[in-house]
DNA sequence: TATGAATGAGTTTTCATTCAT
DNA sequence: AATGAATGAAAACTCATTCAT
């Protein structure tokens, strides 16, 4: 069980570094310390490996999730701690190489066609953003005119991974910075609210 | 000429459905219905055809982005043109294509290491998007207390390609007013007027 | 015709600075200044022009040789007159490329298997060098207690290229003097007079 | 390692029929009864796997030539016993292989470019036969009008793969005799000794 | 359960040769 | 005769996957 996190770990480290095609069993087997053919003792294949990563204690971070959005918050406050749940939580990594899927290229057919587990979990998320949603909107604190998908796409969009973020960001702001701000936007546009 | 535009418009077409590894010049050279080496008769490698799609046309993509820029409107005015410009534009689907190296762990290496003039395109076109935002905030219509990097974030985020428009857009909403909703939010944000 | 032989004079300096396989029809055709399939307009294949380049003007060079042996001189100078006519004569760089079939394995199989003619001329060549040891041997200037196959050997080895000519001449010698040298070695052996 | 071994000789043996460039490693893969890809489990490339085949117990064959220039002979017993094991040593394939670069515009690349350790062990040999020489010279063996280098040219002329030998060797010799006659006209020259 | 050598289908790329213009 | 775009067979090399030990 151990040895099969330990590959887990190193494999999401270079998928994330390399992207899929780049990586190579060979070099998860070596960065792990032991032998190609080890690996195929505990996943059946690279897709099955990679599905793994995503489903690795994703109950928990749906877990997590579903206790934030018991909290008897607001909807506005609820989504605010679900942005940042998902921008820092214990597994906030994974959750981006999730989101990743949202539109990378590279992941897509490997989620959308084959693994139905991942679908399933994504399918999972997407739906409990939008309960929340609909939810604000119902309270009055989202817009009606706007509809449930279209902020969900607004949603999984601050939260993918942004290739060129080491481009953009600057001296001036942290990531964790620019993640703030995306929320604000998110919220409430980039429309000075003299203008509204 | 015209078989050098017939192979760029079947491989564009190929490397949005596959993506850049599942794309074989076996298989654009079937698809356009020639031979294989024929294709390195116009493109010395996989990699320059690549980049030559998203080279094509391009000068005159930005041209037409500073038509919009140069239109003498307001800066909020330019810039929902802009985004209508992305979205449906003539050169649409490759400026979709280009924005996808933004979130794509797939075109990352090929647009960042290698081809300097795809890169130098996506600098272009990232500071004249930085120069309009600064404008509006100078004209205070854009909001002042956000940075003007998380502004371009939120943007580009709207004309990057979703892998899974697809399977959210439902039978209430076309791709196009799924867009207008999102530039809505872009501008607005989620929040009801009235909480504001 | 003119062209023919612009053609057959570059792929003489393109085989021998880069070797059969290493030459490309394409660089000769670039060197000439013509298309590629001009090249197949005046020969049909490569090996055939390669063998061509082997046959050009080898009539007289054949004649030269003829002149040389019928000069009525003693074996001996006959000889060396042809080792000395075969390093610089006239058709030199040729009988060096003919020669180097002797060695190489890289124009072996063209030269043995398919064109006649070139086996026919070098049959031709080696056959009227055997007669001249013949009649040395008679004439007892040359040894008669060693084949004449053996003396051929020897004879081809000084006059065939070597590859590492410059490499082994140093300052003290110009490939003239070394060839000069090989000469009196093939004539006396390395061995000391006094020691004999 | 028995593997690697057997590839290395079947290698060597295609190398030899074939030449460089017609050798395909598909053709080594099907010889050996492997597949291609097993190939490269042991050789990281088709240069690797020849400048291997060179390498081969190179050092034992140094060391033989080493024993036998150590051997307290005369310069001239000794250049004879050298000239005997490069021809039916233990090694003598690869050896002629290895001299045959000095011929071949085939591996001329290969050998001078590339693979420092291939020209390391030339060299090597190289020197060792020019110190023989240098000291025949001083013991009187040798002749002093003649140049090193050109007797090392004619040396290695001698050890060197003929193409023709299988054309030029009749019933009535033997490819031993020759060799041995070969030695004798590189001693003594082909001048009959009455007319020295 | 772990190994790692072996596999072979698949990929990019080259280049002699052809042929319509 | 000349062109040069098109061809397609063949080559080197990669890598996910298998399997005997």
């Amino acid at each position: 069980m151990e040895r099969e996190d330990l590959i887990l770990q190193v494999a999401e480290d270079v998928l994330e570094e390399k992207g899929y095609y780049d990586t190579s069993m060979e070099e998860i087997a070596t960065r792990v310390g032991i032998a190609k053919g080890t690996i195929y003792t505990h996943f059946s294949s690279k897709e099955e490996l990679v599905a793994s990563i995503f489903a690795r204690d994703m109950n928990k971070f749906i877990q997590g999730i579903d206790k934030l959005l018991d909290s008897g918050q607001s909807p506005r406050s609820r989504l605010e701690s679900l942005l940042n749940y998902f921008y820092d939580g214990l597994y906030s990594r994974r959750a981006k190489l999730l989101t990743s899927t949202f539109t990378g290229v590279d992941l897509k057919r490997l989620i959308s066609s084959k693994n139905g587990s991942v679908h399933q979990m994504w399918d999972c998320i997407v739906s409990k953003v939008a309960k929340l949603i609909e939810e604000g909107k119902v309270a009055g604190e989202f817009r009606n005119d706007v509809s449930t998908q279209a902020m969900i796409f607004m949603i999984l969009s601050i939260i993918s991974p942004r290739v060129y973020d080491h481009v953009l960001i600057g001296d001036n702001f942290t990531a964790k910075e620019l993640h703030q701000q995306l929320i604000s936007l998110c919220f409430n546009g980039i429309i000075s609210p003299e203008d509204k």
